[in-house]
RNA sequence: GGGAGCUUAGCUCAGCUGGUUCAGAGCAUCUGCCUUACAAGCAGAGGGUCGGGGGUUCGAACCCCUCAGCUCCCACCA
């Protein structure tokens, strides 16, 4: 035999991919005469490397467009990058440090050239890596979000929402980084606990003499820009403070002291320094009750003319500077250690500050209507459903969606505005020129300035399943109701992507499907776990817990990290990965190799007529395959996919090789009986097949070593195995036979004797054991030299079993000790009595009989007629050995 | 603080409508085997009071209450 013992991927891997692209087996067309299925890639980051994610995320995908493509559906992956403007900035930010350059020095097209330069240079390498882990994906169709058409549909989303009156312009606080000087979303704030000093700071109560009320507060700094001191109205303590005013220390301004239920009456001193410019839940305090906002920041951090005092000086030493004096002239009354958590920015580490800033909004209110209903209705599907909940909470408290960012790498906000701040929203200078002569008549401009921020990155892959077949229907509405591509593909069918961006992709997805197609833009959203160590761990290059997949590929093949990943991957939980799994998966590819050098070094008997056991092992396998294919098809329709691969995987391990190959494999040496060969040969293929979508590579590869084939006869566009019926009477009669085989094989264990003598095999039987035409195949599997069937137990020395209350029994001449024996029936019969016992229990229990159903007191009914027949049966047999 | 979820074998998890596929699977462990496809393997075996307590029911891993522990999401009290 030529063919290693060990099956190599490398190579195969390489061929295959390469046969499958030259094929375009992964192209896909518009194809009336068949029913579309469709998957969009969720788009990884441009600037992005493969994680383990990624690899369980993709195989997925693929496993679902695999299986699609070979049940004669036209199946479409689509694939493309996302420009993700914060991530990709920072590190084009980060590269041009290195070499030296401040973005602060670039203009903003000195700055888009390079990151246009870096996106080619690395863009897409994530692509190239998917390639590697089999990923079926259309190629041609390959997107990117700031594609020149996409970056127009963006565009024109932007202005036909802002033309509905759903997108508007106004001020909000945002995390301000003052070392970056730049707005971060909330993503890239850090939390952290920190401990920190809680200030009492009593101001002067006004017209009072020595009223005084005490604040606390971590930013005495800030007081500066106090706008009020709250207090809850229902604190007695402070009933007299109503209407009346205090003066904050070192400026000597009066503030009113309000009232209002946000203040808490068990923290600090139950009042509260309101602070609208500098703390998000005071700018909300301040807008409730039109209080003034007073900035004393500057956007680096330092105190700004409004603060009065220590103008110019950071936020932290004007906070020591303010404490002391405080402190000197008696306003500060105590301070306590105080633990806190505290945004960083993710990037600089500098403590983010809340900032007032004019940002673009989207009202959320009306149009996540349809997106929330028709996910409560199930006309979208979420895997696993428990996300539903979480799902509706977030769309029922949906707030305004901030979509402007102030970056230079993605979509610009296409707002004009002239010198004093009037402005128009239009697609082009042009179109803006002429807006803004309608709108404010008789100034006469030449020139517009173009909002300097991007939109937020989600506000462009929320196109994503419309935009990938067609923009027009966004740059061109009036005379596009959508190309082919989009009408035949959209809605698409499945979604594979990770629960932690349900609201900001997938849901956005769903709204923008709703507003601009009038239909959700997919049926199912499988949510898959996040991938940690087996620790339980996130993975993160912090803690280098996360093994690189390409690496991984090269040592194990794609083959088998994909199965590995796959064999504990529920929906919606956690994968814990460990390298055992890819083992495991590695391995089932060498049992499969194997089982395939078994058959392919059979010679053919023309001559030979098939063997009894051959026989019934044929029909009883094609039964087992039909069972667990409908059991496949029964995982899949239900997202478990896991459940899926590990029926498959049982089904040619257990099934196949352990029971099937050993029971119709010839002698060495021997030829095999042509039928039987055949019929192993398609049953192969079948489980070849049902294994395909899962390892893509190696089922190719065995594929053409099975059989001559032409050259576009892959097994990549075969034909799904269907689930044919199965009798299950046959499956049962195996279950028993192999009980019995199992029973001879522990008794060689406990014996000591070689699998390779012969044994003789007794057989009393009884109505319970019914394994027809098994007998052969007991013989075969146990290797027995005989079977006899006899009326009385053996009266000489010999091992007993029972089987379903049939006793069989191997004569062992001077090997049996028997008051070993005996002492294992007793053990046995005790076991039974007590089983006697309580399901005796349960039927003399007349509420039991009469209220259980009929067919749950027949089985307790059967169980105990079972139960005293091996009883019987056991005593019979002890009384023999005591003979 | 609000919401969701989890707790079943040493580990990771199934267990769907309360009852024969009800106590399961894979991995790990142990025993014996280099048996002519495979030691990345073969043949076997052991292992659990279903987190604790209470209740409903003829019957509970499953339904209800309660306690304990863990996880995630959202909002974070100056």
């Amino acid at each position: 035999m030529s063919l290693s013992t060990k099956y190599n991927p490398s190579e195969v891997e390489h061929k295959w991919y390469g046969h499958w692209l030259e094929k375009g087996f992964f192209r896909s067309k518009p194809n009336a005469g068949k029913e579309p299925f469709c998957i969009v890639i969720p788009p990884p980051n441009v600037t992005g490397v493969l994680h383990m994610g990624h690899m369980l995320n993709n195989t997925i995908q693929d496993i679902l467009v695999r299986r699609a493509r070979m049940q004669g559906k036209e199946a479409c992956w689509v694939p493309g990058t996302d420009h993700a403007s914060i991530a990709t900035e920072a590190r084009v930010v980060a590269m041009l440090r290195e070499r030296g350059i401040k973005k602060s020095d670039l203009t903003r097209e000195e700055f888009l050239t390079y990151a246009w330069e870096w996106k080619e240079k690395y863009g897409g390498i994530i692509l190239e890596q998917l390639k590697k882990l089999g990923a079926s994906c259309d190629w041609e169709r390959t997107t990117f979000t700031m594609d020149p058409d996409y970056y127009q549909a963006v565009i024109s989303v932007f202005v036909d929402l802002y033309r509905k009156g759903r997108i508007y312009r106004g001020l909000r606080m945002v995390n301000w980084d003052p070392a970056g000087k730049t707005a971060l979303s909330d993503d890239e704030v850090v939390h952290k606990d920190v401990s920190s000093k809680l200030y009492y700071i009593r101001y002067k109560v006004e017209g009072s003499k020595d009223e005084f009320v005490t604040i606390a507060t971590v930013r005495p700094e800030t007081i500066m820009a106090d706008s009020a001191i709250c207090v809850n109205p229902n604190d007695v303590r402070f009933q007299h403070l109503k209407g009346r005013k205090a003066i904050i220390p070192l400026i000597d301004r009066a503030i009113p002291i309000l009232e209002d239920e946000y203040v808490a009456m068990d923290f600090g001193t139950g009042c509260l320094k309101v602070t609208p410019a500098h703390d998000m839940n005071d700018y909300e305090l301040g807008k409730k009750h039109n209080l003034e906002v007073i900035d004393i920041l500057n956007e680096d951090g330092t105190l700004n003319e409004k603060a009065k005092i220590f103008i110019g000086e950071d936020r932290f030493i004007a906070r020591k500077k303010i404490a002391k004096e405080l402190e000197a002239k008696g306003h500060l009354v105590k301070t306590e250690d105080y633990n806190n958590s505290i945004g960083f920015s993710e990037r600089t580490d500098a403590v983010i500050e809340p900032r007032l800033s004019l940002q673009w909004f989207l009202q959320m209110k009306e149009i996540t209507q349809p997106a929330l209903e028709n996910v409560l209705q199930d006309n979208i599907r979420l895997i696993p459903p428990k996300f539903k909940n979480t799902y509706r909470h977030w769309m029922e408290n949906v707030r305004d969606w901030c979509i402007s960012r102030q970056l230079w790498w993605g979509h610009q906000i296409p707002a004009w505005y002239d010198e004093t701040g009037n402005y128009v929203v239009a697609k082009t200078h042009e179109e803006a020129l002429v807006e803004y002569g309608e709108k404010f008549p008789g100034s006469a401009i030449s020139t517009l300035r173009q909002d300097p921020d991007v939109m937020d990155t989600w506000f462009s892959s929320w196109l994503w399943p419309m935009a990938v077949f067609d923009t027009s229907i966004f740059t061109d509405p009036e005379n596009n109701k959508g190309n082919r591509d989009l009408n035949y593909y959209y809605p698409t069918n499945d979604l594979v992507t990770a629960p932690e961006i349900l609201f900001f992709w997938v849901a956005r997805m769903i709204i923008a499907g709703y507003e601009y197609r009038g239909e959700k833009p997919f049926t199912n959203v499988y949510l898959t776990g996040i991938v940690r160590d087996k620790l339980g761990r996130k993975m993160s290059k912090s803690l280098g817990n996360s093994p690189n997949p390409l690496d991984l590929i090269a040592q194990y093949g794609a083959d088998s990290i994909r199965t590995g990943m796959l064999f504990s991957a529920p929906a919606g939980n956690d994968l814990l990965y460990d390298e055992k799994l890819v083992e495991q998966g590695r391995n089932f590819a060498n049992k499969i190799w194997n089982a395939f050098r078994l058959v392919n070094g059979w010679a053919i008997g023309d001559d030979l007529s098939m063997p009894a056991e051959n026989q019934i092992a044929i029909s009883w396998f094609q039964s087992r395959l039909n069972q667990s294919l409908g059991e496949i098809e029964d995982h899949f329709s239900k997202f478990r996919i896991s459940d899926a691969l590990l029926t498959v995987y049982k089904l040619i391990w257990d099934d196949f090789c352990s029971w099937y190959l050993e029971i119709i494999k010839p002698e060495f040496g021997k030829p095999i009986d042509a039928k039987t060969f055949e019929q192993t040969t398609k049953f192969f293929e079948t489980l070849l097949k049902t294994l395909h979508p899962f390892m893509p590579f190696i089922t190719e590869e065995l594929w053409h070593e099975l059989n001559d084939r032409s050259e576009g006869d892959c097994i990549i566009v075969a034909a799904y195995p269907v689930p044919d019926s199965f009798a299950p009477e046959i499956l049962t009669q195996a279950v028993i036979a192999f009980e019995i085989v199992t029973e001879i094989r522990n008794t060689r264990n406990s014996k000591n004797l070689s699998p390779k003598d012969p044994l003789k095999l007794l057989v009393k039987k009884t109505a319970a054991v019914q394994v027809e035409s098994f007998w052969p195949v007991i013989q075969k599997l146990a290797n027995l030299l005989q079977i006899d069937f006899v009326a009385e137990a053996p009266a000489y020395n010999a091992i007993g079993f029972l089987v379903r209350s049939a006793e069989f029994y191997i004569p062992l001449e001077g090997k049996v000790d028997d008051a070993k024996e005996r002492e294992a029936i007793q053990k046995e019969i005790e076991y039974h009595r007590g089983f006697l016992v309580a399901v005796d229990k349960k039927l003399s229990n007349e509420k039991f009989v009469n209220s259980a159903p009929p067919q749950v007191v027949e089985t307790e009914r059967k169980k105990k007629a079972d139960a005293e027949a091996k009883i019987n049966a056991l005593e019979e047999s002890l009384n023999r050995i005591a003979l």
